[in-house]
DNA sequence: GACGCTCTGTACGGCTTCGTACATACAGTC
DNA sequence: GACTGTATGTACGAAGCCGTACAGAGCGTC
């Protein structure tokens, strides 16, 4: 339905530098696909390539126990994956895993180091995004710790959709229980709850939005907030 | 019991940087007395003075729906208040509240963007602080999702002594409740069962750490975490 | 078309926390 | 020493989620 279905996305942190600037980043730049489940940084290890999605999805975890997961950050074109690395960090502090497949553009952590000493408004743009993203993990731990499983997966779902520019992705209850930090049935009551109102529909790792302008009312304050960081990066 | 209870506590954030470097800063920085309670920067407000604490405390909130906090990042004498200056961002995402009377040295918001220009080292640390409270926020997260209220406040006790470097301090179950994200009365019961074990005291405001190393195995593993990134800014 | 695997539905008792209400206890003020 | 306000203790049912277990349902493979 939206339009912006149709157009090609691109990574919107790189897309917004100055022409010439942009130019001179590209030939640095390796356009990468990025498939569901890869690990692009574990927590604690070095990061030896920094990732700016266009129309993948890549989920920023805190692990808890060996066992336990949370997402903390969601990273899509409006942003980077490795921000440890501009901040002087070899290594990054959670682990990032692609939760939305699709491409990004690549670049080697010591390239991008150089660049970023190289060009202010690259540092600048960078650091807009740090700013961003400390707000949404903020918000997300509130929001983790007052909200309902159903809202917060309402907010999730709309959260996803507007970073991969789809209504329709590939992910099981399993998977949205890692993200959501709760068990993977209380997921599936939480779904099924949506499903009921005709808000989703899902079947075997398939999940659709149906009504969004419904979904988002039944997601948590937290999405509104969201979506208008994330319309004005 | 502790040495540096003796010891008077100055940022170390400022004091690590190079001795001509912190002598240039210092006739550009104000000692000031935060008092209890005072709110340094307010969700959303633009940032006028950025601060670096002494033997003071802060303590970074997320309001959700304007009745609900929850504390995402405690600063103390290892950072700064004010981090989305340095991002580039005229508003902080966060509240900033005293937490801990005590001092700390301030700076107006144009004064320390143009020190920040200046001065690579000073940009330096304070990335590097950036990044270490980030991989706080994120960890709170996890915590706050995880953890039951008997563990995080005995966490979040370990963590002030660290930060105030007193075994005791002014606060109430009230106040707590705001802290963790919880109600009053949730503090009150984890309290009461931290008491019956003598691993604290308290009456009316005031509390005490009388076994801090019993304490830290009543704490969740976050503590351990924290204190890892506290001692190694 | 039988098998196996993955994904989803449902059930159960139990724990933690919630929301609310009211009772007690301490400290300062007059 | 009575009064008042703040801080803490205790109680109750309800809600939400936990851990676990097992049953059904869809899909690919042989």
């Amino acid at each position: 339905m939206r339009i912006k279905d149709q157009l090609p996305i691109v990574n919107r942190l790189l897309a917004a530098l100055p022409r010439n600037e942009y130019q001179r980043l590209l030939p640095k730049l390796e356009l990468v696909t990025l498939d569901f489940g890869a690990i692009l940084h574990e927590t604690g290890s070095p990061i030896k390539q920094v990732y700016f999605p266009n129309n993948s999805l890549v989920s920023l975890l805190t692990l808890v126990d060996e066992r336990m997961a949370l997402e903390v950050g969601m990273v899509g074109c409006e942003g980077m994956v490795g921000i440890a690395l501009s901040l002087g960090a070899k290594a990054s502090p959670v682990r990032a895993l692609v939760q939305g497949a699709g491409t990004a553009m690549r670049m080697t952590a010591a390239q991008f180091s150089k660049e970023l000493r190289l060009s202010p408004r690259l540092q600048q743009a960078v650091h807009v995004y740090i700013n961003q993203l400390m707000a949404q993990v903020a918000q997300s731990a509130a929001c983790n710790r007052f909200h309902v499983v159903e809202s917060r997966l309402a907010r999730w779902l709309l959260m996803t959709r507007d970073r991969v520019g789809t209504n329709s992705f590939r992910l099981t209850h399993e998977f949205l229980g890692h993200m959501l930090g709760v068990r993977r049935v209380g997921v599936t009551k939480a779904a099924n709850a949506l499903k009921a109102h005709k808000l989703i529909d899902y079947s075997r790792g398939n999940i659709d939005i149906l009504n969004g302008r419904s979904l988002e009312k039944a997601a948590c304050s937290c999405y509104a907030l969201d979506k208008k960081r994330y319309g004005n990066p």
